[in-house]
DNA sequence: TATTTCCTACGAAAAATTTCCTACCTATCT
DNA sequence: AGATAGGTAGGAAATTTTTCGTAGGAAATA
């Protein structure tokens, strides 16, 4: 039997069925099985109940989630804050597909989004604080 | 046997493995199987030969890579350009993980690597860009 | 207590991805 | 021609990811 790492373990690089919980637990915040499997099937697609069970209990022993069981409940949620599985998928992005430029991740994502005015200035402010951060 | 619409396809997702391939071909242009090959061994990690291979075919199968045939070598390059699939990756990630917000994904990418200063210039003048654009 | 409802555990199958063995073909060199 | 080097094809196995059936425990309700 292959056990987990419960110290020193890397971030391990979520699937893709995996981050659809992860968006889910995010949103929410800590929740049941059932109240996962739920959203998945408003927001995203059909899932059986017990495939996000199973789902969450291989999260559990990776390390992708955290459980707290009160009484016979079981209660998950994410063992990583959003932004640091953000920047971990951001960077396995950016080695498979842009040779390891972020900032040619941006530009395309700039030029194929079409992005709501707003969210450009808050683009534009973003870059003004690293420019300050840089002098 | 089920066989691949030549036609009308969506642009699938590339994997992992198959976007190591389309990298090592959008840097290198139209190439053999074996100096693909040779690059992956170079810069990504050991392959065999016959992994290469069968991964190519299943690219060209896919319609992901177009094949050209003189004698008896196969020569390989994408079937698509390097920014068209790079676009659906960003979609992909983006639904994944980004809860359909491209700019968040900006956000983050330029909050979590330490981007150049020119690399700043280049991107402030893209959303100059966008912004005429939109007027 | 019996029944129903809601929960977890677990095994196993299905599907998708990745790897590599083997066969065989063609060109080149001796 | 024979041997060797370099190429492709294809099946099959290994691995990873995804799905779900089924068993069984605990709580609520009749």
């Amino acid at each position: 039997m292959k056990l987990r790492n419960t110290t020193s373990d890397q971030l391990p690089e979520p699937t893709k069925s995996e981050l659809e919980i992860l968006q889910v637990l995010w949103e929410k915040g800590a929740s049941t099985v059932r109240t996962v499997n739920e959203s998945l099937n408003e927001q995203r697609r059909d899932v059986n109940y017990s495939s996000t069970l199973k789902l969450m209990q291989i999260m559990l022993d990776k390390g992708l989630l955290e459980r707290e069981i009160t009484g016979h409940i079981h209660t998950y949620q994410p063992a990583h804050p959003r932004e640091v599985m953000q920047e971990q998928v951001i960077r396995n992005v950016v080695n498979q597909a842009f040779s390891g430029s972020a900032s040619s991740l941006v530009m395309r994502a700039l030029g194929s989004a079409s992005t709501a005015p707003e969210e450009l200035e808050a683009i534009k402010e973003m870059i003004r604080k690293i420019e300050q951060a840089k002098k």
